[in-house]
This record gives structure tokens, C-alpha cells and sequence, in this order.
DNA sequence: TTCCATGTTCCGCA
DNA sequence: TTGCGGAACATGGA
């Protein structure tokens, strides 16, 4: 699942139990999820120490650490996921790694697919740069005047300027769907053919959608009925003008829209 | 068996 | 320089 609104979700779970505590043990059953490091080296970074607070550039999740300059690097792929374990609690399937704080409790980091990753970086702004993020999606610097700045001038799809994360960090294949649909634009829209007036608007719905799933803890079954999300399949009805859901592929990637709600511009 | 899946990155081409 | 399609990575479900 993990877009913004997800990491958003994993970000308030480590802050919520896992800040502030020393950190023991740290361990992989597939040591493959880990980038750029030696287990070895990884681990005697963290141990002794403690997460001191993070940070969420788009989709990647940052820790800092007590007592020092190197942060860690949480990015979870396709299908990644944090769960906390108090002590008792068995690990659930494709743990990859546990972080295990002093009285026994634990931070898992779960990855079915293994197209996540964790790693060091010195800081926030240098990882950033390092990865040529564009500015988090839901960050106060992104403002409307900015984001038509980033995409005014831009050629190609609509869709894959979105989900870019050198233009704007965060946003990948569900919610770029849900974004147009809620924004009433076709995916395969060239960015060219948007005026000032559209981008202003399609501003004002990514906000609106990428913090309506957070709030709801990201969480398709919790959102509001108008959203194309629950309704991820073709052949479903709109939710608005119950019309019929048309599947596409753009970029590569299955794409969800209602061709009525939908015009190409 | 084949296709598809919430992500990223690299390559070749236009 | 920008954008695109395709492939690779690794795994499992339909």
C-alpha cells in the first residue's frame, strides 16, 4: 500500500510507541532489504542507541538517532509495512527485519515483496537532494503557486508527471488515480493542455484526498463513497454519475478512471 | 501457465 | 533535457 497517506500511517505508529527507547537487538531474517550497509555495520549503529524523531519526505520514511549524524532510511516498496510487537507478540509472515527495544517489545519491518529498503543517510536534506525528490506532496512549501510552477512547462501525461517523485514526492499509482478521478481529469491528459485554473484546482484535490487518507488512517473501506479507491475494478459503477469504471494502461501502469467523469484535455 | 500487483531504477530511443 | 516503453528486481494470488 504504501504511498504518502500509508508511510503517513507507519510514521504515527513508530512515533507512537517506538521513539525514545533503546534500541537492543537489531536483526534480518533477509538481510536483502538492506541497502548500501553491512548488517554488521547497521547494526552496531543502532544498538545502544534510540529513534529519536522521524521525518516523511514522499514516500520514504526517515529516522534520526540518538546520539549522532546518520539517520535511517525506511522505503517500503510495494508491499512494506511496519507492525509493533509487544513482547509476547509472534512476528508476522515476510518480516525481514525487528528492531528490538530494552523490556522485550519490537519494531518489524514486513515486506512480502522485497522491493522495499532500508538504509543510512547523514541527513534528511542531503537524501533528498541525493534522490532528486521533488517537494512532499503534502509539505507546506507546496502551495498552489508552486505546484503549477513545477508542472506548467511540462510535457507528457498528467498521470506520470504525478506520480514522478522528482516533480512531487509521495504520490503513487492509487492515489494518482484517485487525485484525477476526484479532479474530474483523464489520466492521458498532456500537462501542456491544463490551464492555470485546472492545476489550481487539481492542487486543492490532492490535498484534499492525500489528507482525507490520512485522517482515515489509509484505509480504503474508510473513505468516503465518492472515492474511486473502493471501487478499483473494472466494470463497477461510478460512484457519481454511475457510469461504468474503465481500466487502461498508462505508463505502464493499470489505470482506473470513469471516461464519463473523466474528459481528455 | 500466464498475467497482474500500491515502487524504483536503468537502458535505449525519440 | 525531457519523456516514454520495456525490463529487471522478488513473490504470490487469481
Amino acid at each position: 500500500m504504501p504511498e504518502l497517506p500509508d508511510v503517513a500511517v507507519y510514521r504515527k505508529l513508530l512515533d507512537a510507541t517506538s521513539l525514545q527507547r533503546t534500541i537492543e537487538q537489531v536483526s534480518f531474517s533477509d538481510s536483502r532489504i538492506l541497502r548500501g550497509v553491512s548488517v554488521r555495520k547497521f547494526s552496531d549503529l543502532l544498538k545502544g542507541n534510540r529513534f529519536e524523531r522521524s521525518l516523511q519526505h514522499g514516500k520514504n520514511l526517515l529516522v534520526e538517532l540518538s546520539g549522532g549524524s546518520p539517520h535511517v532510511w525506511l522505503h517500503f516498496g510495494m508491499t512494506g509495512a511496519l507492525h509493533y510487537l509487544e513482547k509476547h507478540e509472534k512476528e508476522p509472515a515476510y518480516t525481514r527485519c525487528v528492531f528490538t527495544f530494552s523490556g522485550g517489545d519490537r519494531l518489524a519491518v514486513i515486506d512480502q515483496r522485497l522491493l522495499g529498503k532500508i538504509g543510512v543517510v547523514e541527513s534528511p536534506e542531503s537524501f533528498s537532494r541525493e534522490k532528486g525528490l521533488g517537494p512532499h506532496a503534502l509539505g507546506e512549501e507546496m502551495n498552489a503557486e508552486r505546484f503549477i510552477r513545477i508542472l506548467s512547462g511540462r510535457k507528457g501525461m498528467i498521470k506520470t508527471a504525478l506520480m514522478n517523485q522528482s516533480v512531487i514526492a509521495g504520490i503513487g499509482n492509487i492515489y494518482a488515480d484517485e487525485i484525477l478521478y476526484q479532479a474530474s481529469i483523464h489520466p492521458e491528459s498532456d500537462v501542456r493542455r491544463l490551464d492555470e485554473a485546472t492545476l489550481r484546482d487539481l492542487h486543492t484535490v490532492m490535498k484534499r484526498v492525500l489528507r482525507t487518507a490520512v485522517e482515515k488512517g489509509a484505509d480504503a473501506e474508510k473513505l468516503p463513497r465518492d472515492f474511486l479507491m473502493p471501487n478499483r475494478r473494472a466494470g463497477t459503477k461510478c460512484p457519481r454519475c454511475r457510469g461504468s469504471i474503465e481500466k487502461i494502461r498508462v505508463h505502464g501502469r493499470g489505470t482506473y478512471l470513469c471516461p464519463r467523469c473523466q474528459k481528455r484535455e
